[in-house]
DNA sequence: CCTACGATCTGCT
DNA sequence: GCAGATCGTAGGG
């Protein structure tokens, strides 16, 4: 939980085959396992899409929603205790032509990747980097000595997660403000 | 085995 | 503003 809030400001970079891009964690949002409704492990059930929440922290746990999107999440509790930060929204700042290519040429502007499928899509993460360590080669976490105070930060209900009853209420989501 | 549906985005009406 | 896209997973038969 805390971690979701350390986590904005932080740069995550990947790195495919040569090509790096990087961008600004502006959002994110905290899924407590077991105890909590809106997430897939929820209960602690655990199976082969959920088995990577039980991992230990530090790895990527990305999945595919609605049949199109890949979401990237961090997992961040010991062995066993299915914890994770979804990445919701970066703000690009290293590869930008790599972005755009991988983004369809879209202009980059308000929606570039302000969203948990577009965020992961500008950076290249797909289903296939899923279980993938973060201290490795290809994705990792860099602390670029950006942080943010309470009073630049916005906490409010999580996104579209309303059969998650009165867990839906939670205020786990972590927003920059701009 | 088979069916329903989701931590969403985009394009078109 | 809204419905369609699109497929892996969960859960029931």
């Amino acid at each position: 939980m805390t971690i979701a809030k350390e986590l904005l400001g932080k740069v995550i970079v990947t790195n495919f085959n040569g090509v790096q891009t990087a961008g600004m964690i502006t959002e994110t949002e905290a899924y407590e396992g077991a105890t909590d409704k809106a997430c897939h492990a929820y209960g602690n059930r655990r199976t082969k899409r959920t088995e990577t929440m039980f991992y230990n922290g530090g790895v990527a746990y990305v999945f595919l929603c609605y049949g199109i999107h890949h979401l990237f999440n961090v997992v961040t509790n010991i062995s066993d205790v299915p914890h994770a930060v979804l990445i919701r929204a970066i703000e690009p700042l290293e590869g930008l032509e790599q972005m755009k290519k991988r983004r369809k040429n879209k202009k980059v502007g308000a929606t570039f990747s302000n969203g948990p499928g577009t965020a992961s899509q500008a950076l290249g993460i797909t289903v296939k980097h899923d279980k993938l360590d973060l201290t490795m080669s290809q994705i990792w976490i860099e602390d670029r000595g950006i942080g943010f105070s309470d009073a630049e930060i916005l906490i409010t209900k999580r996104i579209g997660i309303d059969y998650a009853e009165e867990d839906a209420e939670l205020l786990y989501r972590f927003v920059k403000k701009s």
